[in-house]
DNA sequence: CACCTTTATGAAATCGGTTGTATTTTAAAA
DNA sequence: TTTTAAAATACAACCGATTTCATAAAGGTG
């Protein structure tokens, strides 16, 4: 390959000093507006490259941003991942993401690999067996802002953008009771996950507030799998006696089960009401559709960059070090396969 | 912040050199092994971080691995990028993700970005708009080697995973012949995009081969987004005579007519078979099931990322250069939604 | 016209690894 | 013990932009 220029070789074709060229190119107040404008066309004409590594390793900065997800082929995950990139990009910063698969060890090893790479900043969603953080530690040390996002952790050093998962796992229950079930089976992952922990947390609120039982087997775990569902189905078809709702935390998973539960001869909603969780297309395409909650994912991903950039940008300092939740508004959309009173409000 | 250790201070700790503690912590062969040993310690012991930037500018390399996608909230694009990902991370390159939005604005400032972030390699799937490439110009002529998947273009230097959608559009064309359907209406998005112009080729060359003729009216353009089902489904109503099939080049759009389909009084597959694209999940979950094309997104990720690592790390010299084209096998999944006669093969 | 600002430019050190070449040490051969 | 090849280590020049500090030129004031 020919020689990359450089502002030496700009320099020495124009009569001036490389300092004089950087500062030309970076539109420093210092130089004369003349001298800018020779400048920059001469680079422009020799087809001049910045050179980041250079800039970098002098301005200890790399405008990059470090992301890890559980996994990038998810609904949600994608959708937040687009939030992010969009306002990253606008920024002028760059995603760099990597995915944990679900295994601390892979999240441990991407996390090194992030931090190696001197990213500006971190977004992190757990993986589903993470139970300790200190792996992050090396980034708050380093004064490295690392935020977290819908999985997070339990610890003070952990700002983390959520919904109100307590608050949506109270409200599918109290619809569903409302609608007249008595005996409701609650699906989740891995209960260390925060998200599931606090929907069951919300669950159980909703019960005792009705003055209903908590009945320990009605919640099952899954892996919430579009494969899970015929098993899950399985499940409840041995509960005795049989339960009049599911609540699935996660619609592509509910979405499958529609299908088994009627052909194991379940009238949705009649005999079984049905809930899922995020609102993503699956839950609009099947019928009935299914009752959901809107888990705003691509706002969540342009929210958290938004103040990660604006932390990185000295905009905003001291407050996300001052805060440790971001709650997010979600909301319940109630659709065919829970509405058991026709009289019920807002039929969506 | 405290001062970054540097393989200066390694150096001068141990009493040996810069070169030295360098060649050790990279496991350069001139070097003892007990010395070796005994760097790698102390480093470890004093918190050293190697700093990339200087590696990078002395190496001319970043170990980034540059990714541009139309979108990264879509089924197909979100598995392929976690296909890519996971064969990147095993070898050690990160990936800097980017997304056009359909834009080619933004698809060449991405790009611009990417090349001067000098990324190692690029993996690309054109926006719907692009017409042209010659903003990988510039990667191609420093010989950065760049693929592209999906969506690519028709240029010599264009080198592309893509499935063969000519075939892809034949076999679903034939199968609905086959399946008695005389009247296809065909939906798609941009013709200039190497994908649509291919299957409608295949749904062109299949019509002929059975002595149909092709009627221009009954190839429908639309986003095939899940909004858009609704107008799909006008414009089939006002075809005079009404078509008896629906070969729908996404299954999410697919499985979204379904339901205004069966609105509007047809009965799937009796008075209108069915059939998408992608053998997406939304596709497995509507009743009846969506007849599709499988397309392997997570394997078409792995394997561009394994052809653009292979050829980077020089396992592979000449084979892309020489190379226009690779193709994946896809086939055809016949479900519930076309098939009209019982006995037809292979019901899936 | 001498003196002080303001504006523009430059010299040189710096960031921290990497690598070609030279030098020293060690081991093996004579 | 001397010679010679091999192994291990060191020196010093890079890579290319940034930035502090110094200096020169231009402009303004009494």
């Amino acid at each position: 390959m020919e020689k990359e220029i450089t502002i030496y070789d700009i320099a020495k074709d124009m009569g001036v000093s490389p300092t004089t060229v950087s500062r030309a190119l970076n539109n420093h107040p210092a130089v004369n507006a003349k001298t800018k404008k020779r400048i920059y066309d001469a680079a422009q004409e020799m087809g001049y490259q910045s050179n980041i590594f250079a800039a970098n390793l002098r301005k200890k900065k790399t405008n990059n941003i470090g992301v890890i997800v559980p996994r990038l082929n998810s609904n949600f995950q994608s959708s937040v991942i687009a939030g992010m990139e969009k306002v990253a990009n606008e920024a002028g910063f760059n995603l760099v993401i990597s995915q944990s698969l679900d295994s601390v060890e892979k999240e441990i090893a991407n996390a090194n690999t992030l931090f190696n790479s001197r990213v500006d900043g971190m977004l992190v969603s757990l993986a589903n067996t993470t139970e300790s953080i200190e792996h992050y530690n090396r980034f708050f040390k380093k004064g490295i802002p690392t935020l977290f996002y819908d999985r997070v952790a339990d610890h003070p050093a952990c700002t983390g953008f959520v919904i109100d998962n307590t608050q949506a796992g109270y409200k599918v229950t109290q619809h569903l009771i409302e609608q007249g079930c008595k005996r409701i089976v609650h699906v989740i992952d891995n209960i260390d996950i925060n998200v599931y922990a606090d929907r069951l947390k919300g669950y159980k609120y909703a019960l005792l507030d009705h003055d209903m039982p908590f009945d320990e087997s009605l919640v099952i775990f899954s892996n919430l799998s579009e494969e899970s569902a015929e098993e899950i189905v399985e499940q409840v078809k041995k509960l005795d006696p049989l339960p009049d709702a599911l609540f699935i935390s996660n619609d592509a998973c509910a979405a499958s089960c529609l299908r088994p539960l009627k052909l194991a001869g379940f009238r949705i909603p009649e005999d079984i009401a049905l809930v899922g969780f995020n609102n993503e297309i699956s839950s609009r395409l099947v019928e009935p559709n299914i009752t959901t909650i809107n888990y705003p994912g691509y706002e969540m991903g342009e929210l958290a960059m938004k103040n990660l950039i604006n932390h990185l940008e000295g905009k905003s300092i001291g407050v996300l070090s001052k805060t440790n939740k971001i709650t997010l508004r979600s909301e319940l959309i109630i659709r065919e396969s829970s509405l058991r009173k026709k009289y019920s409000p807002q039929p969506t």
